[in-house]
RNA sequence: GGUUCGGUAGCUCAGUUGGAUUAGAGCAGCAGCCUUCUAAGCUGCGGGUCAAGGGUUCGAGCCCCUUCCGAAUCACCA
């Protein structure tokens, strides 16, 4: 049991015994002890005062007493300042704490069973148009690791992918291929499929430009321009063949999204992101339809003049919203409704997580109230794991601007940084195969990624600094893994020189501040893993690992593990260091950053 | 203009359900520390009106109100 749940307990009964009255669990808030003071835990005694009827110096005073009285095993000392009660633990406890931590594998994560509720999270969501770029690194890295969280919290986690893989701009990317792409194929070209496809938009959007400002030269508006631009009509013509049909276009569609998903799994791989469930937007955009005309007939929605169908939801304080155009095609609302039918109907979904941008907070507010309205009993309470854009030193990414980040480009440039530096370590990785340190680069690479992006609060939107980020100094993801690889490296050596830690440690020994420190750290590690469930925010986790990493270089720095001459104290701090690196390799695990056995 | 979300050190970010005279890290700057279990490290110094004002109470970076600044969104685009 957790020191701290016995010591409210304790304190539960002893202020029974003292003031003859039952206390709730929140009037006992226990809290850290700050440095400058002595002891481990302090109890805040304010919200007793009411109880007591006494001053807080007294209050405080009694309790403590009490408690030193009562259970002198576990609260060895105290002290009372203003209305803060510190109290300092055995060391006993400190170290049957230790014990319990380092033998618990799965310290912190909390079983998935038959009864746990399953929680779906949409993440990733690319289009069959263009490769993916630094947004999407921050999607994917979130979805990866929200769905570890959630499952560390207990949950089963289906994880999922929308992918939009039709409409008018894939079509654009077909065209440009048609036109003047020679039947150049990934194969023929070398190029990773998503590449080629988005060279082949980037040169539609090239010749198109052309033709509208050939337009606009003889005369025509602007506006017009972008409608009448052959290229566009050609466009349309093909997308309205598709919803056709048209076997020639389908047969082209199906061989561009190969090369494109062949692409994007590379990059998904790279990441370290899997899904268990991939949706596609052909086979999901008629369903959408279906709904609306059912909830038109319940009466939910109306039809306008022209056709169109919409949903009023002014009473919810929101516009009226689109959901079929008058020529009765699908918007991207029907799209995401039909989705949602297809998921009910594939899985017994108790929550639905979307991770997607904040730009869409207003979709999926409505989203959330339209099936709310049409019977899924999780539209209600969906969450829209909403977060922040990426911005670049010079300002904005824009696609347009040519300022995106292409993430193949980006992966690679981390790793071949993270080989760079290693290199210009000279005593590092002496005895190591190219592969081995090839792998090692890959690791710490997309660790420092990871780590970069991960540790900000998802709704902030960010900084990405390229030169930055690859720095491996401070709190960086390669500063936990080399701490982590340095806990090995000890690890290892004890057991070359045949120390063996006994099953059940030494509570006779006394324990130093920073020792305390850390295993008091370590317990924490559960508090992070259900806070980071409740904000939806795996950025509890990162600056977790950080604090504790820090707080191991200290001690590293001031005591020596191996060379510990007290038999007992050695068990204890290689017992301490083997906890330390399990609970990172665990935090990390969570976040989907890898930690390397030697670095 | 409506709605939503942000504003903490020169820069990038933490800050758990409100807690302790002194609000924390890292980077950048300065000064120390490698005969040492991996120095990608550790120690020290300087750097702040927590956007501004008011309120709630024993106590506010955190909760409430007002204002200012920034972002997103408010399409028969997805």
């Amino acid at each position: 049991m957790e020191i701290a749940v016995k010591i409210i307990n304790e304190v539960k009964k002893g202020l029974e015994e003292l003031y003859g009255q039952q206390v709730s669990d929140n009037l006992v808030q226990l809290q850290e002890t700050r440095p400058e003071f002595e002891g481990q835990l302090t109890l805040v005694v304010f919200p007793l005062l009411k109880m007591s009827h006494k001053k807080p110096e007294d209050t405080a005073q009694d309790v403590g007493q009490y408690l030193v009285s009562k259970v002198p095993d576990v609260i060895s000392k105290f002290n009372v300042i203003k209305g803060f009660l510190n109290l300092t633990i055995s060391s006993a406890q400190w170290i049957e704490l230790l014990q319990s931590i380092q033998q618990d594998d799965s310290f912190g994560f909390i079983p998935v069973t038959d009864k746990s509720p399953l929680v779906m999270i949409e993440y990733s969501s690319p289009n069959t148009n263009k490769p993916l770029h630094l947004g999407h690194v921050r999607n994917n890295l979130l979805g990866w690791a929200l769905a570890n969280v959630m499952q560390a919290n207990g949950n089963k986690v289906v994880k999922t992918n929308i992918v939009n893989d039709r409409g008018i701009h894939i079509c654009k990317s077909m065209l440009a291929w048609l036109k003047y792409g020679n039947g150049e194929t990934p194969e023929s070209s070398g190029k990773k499929g998503d590449h080629l496809i988005g060279d082949y938009y980037v040169a539609f959007d090239k010749h198109y430009r052309e033709q509208v400002k050939e337009l606009v030269a003889q005369g025509m508006d602007e506006d017009v321009a972008k409608n009448e631009a052959p290229l566009m009509k050609e466009a349309h013509a093909m997308l309205v063949k598709w919803e056709q049909n048209d076997p020639e276009v389908r047969a082209l569609w199906h061989k561009m999204n190969e090369w494109v998903y062949e692409g994007f799994d590379e990059t998904y791989k790279a990441l370290g992101v899997s899904f268990d469930k991939i949706y596609y937007e052909s086979n999901t955009y008629l369903e959408g339809k279906e709904k609306v005309e059912e909830g038109l007939k319940k009466g939910l929605f109306y039809r306008r003049e022209d056709g169109s169908v919409w949903a009023d939801l002014t009473k919810e304080g929101l516009d009226e919203k689109l959901l079929l155009r008058s020529d009765g095609t699908s918007v991207y609302m029907t799209q995401d409704i039909g989705t949602a039918k297809l998921r009910f109907q594939d899985y017994p979904i108790d929550k639905m997580i979307y991770v997607v941008g904040n730009e869409q907070n207003y979709h999926f507010q409505v989203l959330s109230i339209l099936l709310d309205k049409l019977g899924f009993k999780w539209g209600k309470d969906l969450v829209h794991f909403s977060y922040g854009m990426v911005e670049l030193p010079n300002g904005k990414m824009k696609s347009r601007e040519g300022t995106v980040v292409d993430a193949d480009d980006l992966i690679a440039t981390m790793i071949s940084n993270a080989r760079q530096m290693s290199k210009d370590k000279v005593n590092k990785l002496e005895n190591i195969t190219e592969t081995e340190a090839q792998e090692i680069a890959r690791i710490v690479g997309m660790g420092a990624l990871k780590y970069f992006i991960l540790k900000v609060d998802a709704r902030k939107n960010m900084l990405f600094n390229p030169e930055e980020s690859i720095d491996f100094n401070g709190n960086t993801g390669p500063f936990i893994q080399y701490t982590y690889a340095r806990i090995r490296s000890i690890l290892r050596k004890a057991t070359e020189s045949g120390i063996i830690v006994p099953e059940k440690l030494p509570t006779d020994t006394e324990l130093n501040d920073k020792e305390i420190a850390l295993i008091q750290h370590l317990q924490g590690f559960a508090a992070a893993v259900s806070q980071a469930g409740v904000d939806y925010n795996p950025s509890c986790i990162a600056n977790y690992c950080y604090e504790l990493v820090k707080e191991y270089n200290q001690f590293y720095h001031d005591f020596s593990v191996l060379r510990e001459e007290d038999e007992k104290k050695r068990f204890i701090r290689l017992s301490l260091s083997a906890a330390v690196s399990q609970v990172i390799k665990n935090g990390m695990g969570l976040l989907g950053i890898e930690v390397p056995e030697r670095m």
